[in-house]
Parts: structure tokens; sequence; C-alpha cells
RNA sequence: CGCGGGGUGGAGCAGUCCGGUAGCUCGUUGGGCUCAUAACCCAAAGGUCGCAGGUUCAAAUCCUGCCCCCGCAA
């Protein structure tokens, strides 16, 4: 057993090393994935000589879209052109017929990426080094389905991949390899997932080829830091104006592209709050308790954008999406509202009526 | 046949129900004012009203068909 400081370098060398030649002898993968996150990494396997991607696991299709048409999951693409086998469970555990199957493949690894079900101690047994998992975080932060969301609500300014052992429980398995990428101040989680997405490939690549070498030791999560990510869900696309500038900012780019942001106009006008940006002068406004307008007013309209009120300092929307409408400058669609209309802007959280919010205003 | 909204100068929108000179807020260009300006004043340019057909003296508007964009829905 190597030292601390060995396999701190061997990690790094590996983390340095060319993504598609890697030390790495023939290797025999069945891959576990479904959204377009997933993608990259699946690339990534089918880009490395050594590795043999015997199969693929998927969701099954699922109606989605206008129309409601049955579609595909993206790695289900991919996977067909390159003409590796799929197979689409709906659920692996209660399919013996599936899990025989990939026993008889007799895979080095098993792969998941965002598979999206969770694997029975039957399946976690069929290969011979392990499962691993690519997580978007760098546990043992943000555990569960969505942990590059919450890393921007929550305003973190660096988030990363970890990769993993899995094992019965979700997330919580020896860590292997991480990659550290930080968070821009204005990024949304689509282009963090994006980034990321990219980033999982050459560190998978990299930790089967070392786990395979038996260069890599697994590293417990300390448990007692762990925090845990959960699904969101359409509920949490609605603004609450009355919650601070900085906190909807990072609210508002967090749930790109989903579940988004959404608010209403004077009845059931809705518009999604595409981009948003903090003024700098958000924390000074935010002291003077002077404020005038019911959170949710727009209070200024200019060239890049329109300042909305919030409970506490203005935040700046630079881009909005009305139903029905593309994503549009902010300024541009106050302003083709207010040609026609003497009115203000107020955007009123769904609870609150226009009429209760008028109340409200003595 | 899942529900629904939309296509009008460069941008965002009115006008369509009830056919009759194409309008608003901006932007652009030129000029003016000002120490100065993204501010203000004056002026100008710029539109096959998504496409095709039909009804009519007359169609952005009514009828029929088609194309394109998007929201909900996961």
């Amino acid at each position: 057993m190597p030292d601390e400081q060995d396999v701190a370098s061997l990690q790094q060398a590996a983390c340095n090393s060319h993504s598609l030649n890697p030390p790495c002898a023939p290797c025999r993968v069945i891959f576990m994935g479904t959204p377009a996150f997933a993608v990259p990494t699946l690339q990534a396997l089918l880009d490395t000589p050594d590795v043999t991607v015997l199969g693929v696991l998927t969701q099954p299709d699922k109606p989605a879209g206008r129309g409601q048409k049955l579609m595909p999951p993206p790695v289900k693409l991919l996977a067909s052109r390159a003409g590796i086998p799929v197979l689409q469970p709906v659920r692996l555990r209660k399919e013996p017929e599936v899990i025989e199957w990939m026993a008889e493949q007799k895979p080095d690894f098993l792969v998941t990426v965002a598979f999206g079900q969770i694997l029975p101690q039957a399946v976690l047994d069929i290969p011979r080094f392990g499962t691993v998992n690519v997580h978007a975080s760098l546990l043992p932060a943000y555990r569960g389905p969505n942990p590059i969301q919450w890393a921007v609500i929550q305003g973190l300014k660096e988030t990363g991949i970890t990769t993993m052992l899995t094992t019965l429980g979700v997330d919580t398995g020896p860590a292997l390899l991480e990659q550290r990428l930080s968070i821009g101040p204005d990024e949304t989680a689509a282009e963090v997932a994006e980034k990321l997405s990219v980033t999982g490939g050459p560190l998978l690549v990299n930790t089967l080829a070392m786990l395979q070498q038996g260069r890599l030791w697994p590293t417990a999560q300390n448990h007692r830091l762990a925090t845990h990510a959960p699904k969101l869900s359409k509920d949490d696309a609605w603004i609450d104006w009355h919650r601070s500038a900085e906190q909807l900012h990072h609210q508002i780019r967090g749930q790109q592209p989903w579940p988004g942001a959404v608010t209403c106009l004077e009845g059931d006008l809705r518009v999604k709050i595409m981009r948003t940006h903090l003024p700098s002068e958000a924390e000074a406004a935010c002291s003077s308790s002077a404020v005038a307008v019911l959170p949710g007013t727009v209070v200024q309209v200019h060239k890049a954008g329109i300042g909305v009120q919030t409970g506490c300092g203005i935040l700046e929307v630079l881009t909005v999406q009305p139903a029905g409408k593309k994503e549009m400058p902010a300024a541009d669609w106050a302003r083709g509202l207010l040609s026609h209309q003497e009115m203000t802007l107020q955007f009123l959280p769904p609870s609150v009526s226009p009429a209760a919010a008028a109340l409200a205003t003595p």
C-alpha cells in the first residue's frame, strides 16, 4: 500500500494523460445511462480503443415533446448508431432475463451515468472489477438526482465530477477520482452540465484504467459531510419575488433548463425568466429599508434589461420567454407591452391574486 | 388525432371579432440642443402584413389548404 502522496501523484498523472490512449488493457464494459448528460461519457468509451462496450442499458422510450410521441433516450440514439445492443428494462430488478444477459457478457466493469434506476446486489455482483458511477458533484456533497442544479441554486462557485464505486446506497460508495470545475457567477445549470458532461468521459476512462491495473484505491466518503440534491419538481419553478435578488438569481440559473423559473403577469400570462444578472449594488439596495413598491414590480426598463424589485435588492432580468414565444430580450418584451397599455408590470407569486396584492398596497 | 399560443418595416407589439389610406414603443440615419450624454427636440429612410388559392368593387382582416416558431404536458 503506497502512502497518500503516491496515490495523489498517480491520480494527477492519470488525469493528465491523454484520454484516447490510456494505459489500459482490453476491457469489457456494460454502459448504463439515459439522458444527454451521459452521451459524452459513452462516446468517450467508444472512442477508447482498448474498451469494448458490450451493451447499453437505458430507460424505455417515453412519450415526450409536442404530440406526445414516443421518444428514445439520447443514449439509445448514440448506442444504436454505434451498432451496440440496447436493452431498455422498465424495472431492472424485476427482469431477471436482463440481469442474466448482463452476466453472460462477463463484463470487467459496469458503468453508470445518470441511469435512473437503482441497481440490485445481483447486478452489482456481475462485473469482475466493479461498478463505477460517474456523479456530477464533488462527493460527498450533493448526493442524489440533481447535483448540478443544487450546486448552482445554492450559489456555489465550484463543483465537479466524481467517479465512485457503486454500492447499494445512492451515491454513497467509495470515491475514486474527481475533477473540479468552477461555476461562473451568471452560468446556468445547463451550461455547467454541458461542461461537466464533457469532463466525465476522460475521467471515467482514467478511472477504469487505474482500477484495472490496481493503481487506484477507493476512499470511503465522509458521510457526516454528505448533503443531498433531491429531484426538482415543476412546483419549484414558481418565483417568489419576496426572496432576495441573490437567492432568485441563483434559483433561476440553477433551474435551467428544467424546471425553469416561471412567473405570471396580471392574470395567467405565464412568463419564463431565462437570464438574470445580479447588480453589484444589490447588497446596498438590500439594506435600504425604503422600499416603496411591492416585490415583483418592474422598476426600470433600460437597454440591457429590466430591473425587478425583489424582497431584497433589485434583480436585473435580461431575457424572458413568454408562453408561446421564443426567448427574447426582457427590454423588448416590456416595451411591446407598455406601448399599448398604461400599466406597471407586476410579477405576482401564483398564490397571490392581483386583488390580494392590491389590498396589500395601502 | 393530447391541450394551447403565435408569424404585421431591424426588435417587441397593436390592428383581425365588425373587410375600406398600415399604427405604437424602440432601434437605425441625418440635423438640432448641451460642458456632456445611453437624456431631450426636429426630420427621414425602412413593410411581398408567413405561403398559395378562394370570396369581394375592395382582404393584414372573411373561407380553404400548406409551411414555420413556441408554451403546457415528461
